[in-house]
DNA sequence: GCTTGACCTTGCCCCAGGGGCAACGTTCGA
DNA sequence: TCGAACGTTGCCCCTGGGGCAAGGTCAAGC
């Protein structure tokens, strides 16, 4: 007859897990000695092997208990379904591998795959990498704030980059962070902005008046701002 | 700016979450609106994708907190660990897969390759079904036991084996289970079995004066009789 | 016989990673 | 204007045990 300790080291368990198991009613309390240790036999070792086995497959102690003195297809159906789950495990422990390494390099674990390329395709055009985190955190407000509007913006802004002359005003605007406010090529960069929102035919998109985007555009440009910017906001709106 | 909701489904996480993650010091608290909800920019939601994926990948978050502010290169040496706990998580899954699938046939999974070879062998034998989980049953109780004594008492058994003569009184034995105690066959077969005890000299290992064993034998044996084998019993001893 | 160390007993609180519910305030669209 | 859907805090609950306390017991060696 086996003291708890020597069954738990027989099964690979702790005194401890054994208690439990005795708790949770998974395993019959055995009886006592004289002096009230638990005395177990080899049925209780055939037991706790079971359910080990069981738990360490992952499930659960509570479905252990019912499944000891099930019927044999109970039994195998929830093995198939076990072993299905641990399938399903692994490939999520392979899928959380890949994010994993996504986490050490670009941004492309933070945003759909869509703006992923777009943000790519500014970096392409030659535009600040703080630039293009400032595009990233608008495009994450947008894609949780209103995710369905998402593909429509990506496609308004891309046409807008096939225009040349928007290009190298995005370009400039990126470039004018940095600037003085004070410098002269400010006013040239406001008049020409100006008359490129003249000529230019705001689309059906563009005209999209969701307020929710408007002061989420607002409230992102407001939080990375320059002298210089700030002026030439002024100077465009004057 | 988000609200707790869309925050939380951006990320694929409950608001629940995103509120044990500001307790635990994960996330920084973000501001209010006049109304008292947290209003959430592009940074937290960065923060929280981050958190997710270290989490996913099995790390526990008091360490996620202190790797969220690390510099890269522990950052990188982190992330390398939980690329190896994750490979070796899967490989334990597998393993539970193995054993998943062998608690349906046999009791392999129950004792040592070694002991199951051993109950393979009186199978072959033509020994009962019962006097084989007899015999495993007292195995399981010997190797929790005292494992170390095990290997040479199974060589002894093999050796005993070998031995025509023993091969037919174990049958016998076995057969004599079912029977009448009043069967006239029974004082026939104790009578066999004394010859054979005293012609038989007892090996080295046998006599192996471990108290415990002895015990542990007793009580096996006292669990499972019969009629039949309490009266062999009282012959063979008589 | 005595000590020492390893074992056993019960009981209680602790952890992660949230879920669920209460009881209430806010916002938004029809 | 009203109801649904969302937000707030706070509390207790779950699993699968770990850790520790405060003892009782057992076997070995001296």
């Amino acid at each position: 007859m086996l003291t708890i300790g020597q069954l738990a080291d027989y099964a690979g368990v702790t005194t401890k897990a054994v208690r439990h198991y005795h708790e949770r009613g998974l395993l019959a309390e055995p009886g006592r000695d004289s002096s009230g240790y638990r005395r177990y036999d080899a049925q209780h070792a055939l037991t706790l092997v079971k359910i080990r086995t069981l738990a360490d497959a992952g499930m659960p102690l509570a479905r252990v208990k019912d499944l000891l003195d099930a019927d044999p297809d109970t039994f195998a159906a929830a093995i198939a379904e076990i072993d299905q789950d641990i399938r399903k495990r692994i490939a999520q422990l392979r899928r959380a591998r890949a994010q994993l390494a996504q986490l050490r390099g670009g941004d492309r674990l933070f945003v759909s795959p869509e703006i992923a390329d777009y943000l790519d395709e500014l970096r392409e055009l030659g535009v600040s990498e703080r630039q293009v985190c400032l595009e990233r955190d608008g495009w994450i407000l947008m894609h949780a704030a209103s995710p369905e509007d998402v593909s429509r913006w990506i496609a308004e802004k891309r046409r807008l980059l096939a225009d040349p002359e928007f290009r190298t005003l995005y370009r400039e605007h990126d470039a004018a962070y940095d600037w003085s406010p004070d410098d002269p090529r400010l006013p040239a960069l406001a008049e020409r902005t100006r008359t490129w929102a003249a000529g230019h035919h705001p689309s059906e998109a563009e005209r999209v008046d969701n307020p929710t985007i408007a002061r989420l555009a607002a409230r992102t440009q407001a939080g990375a701002s320059s002298p210089a910017w700030d002026r030439l906001a002024r100077l465009i709106k004057s």
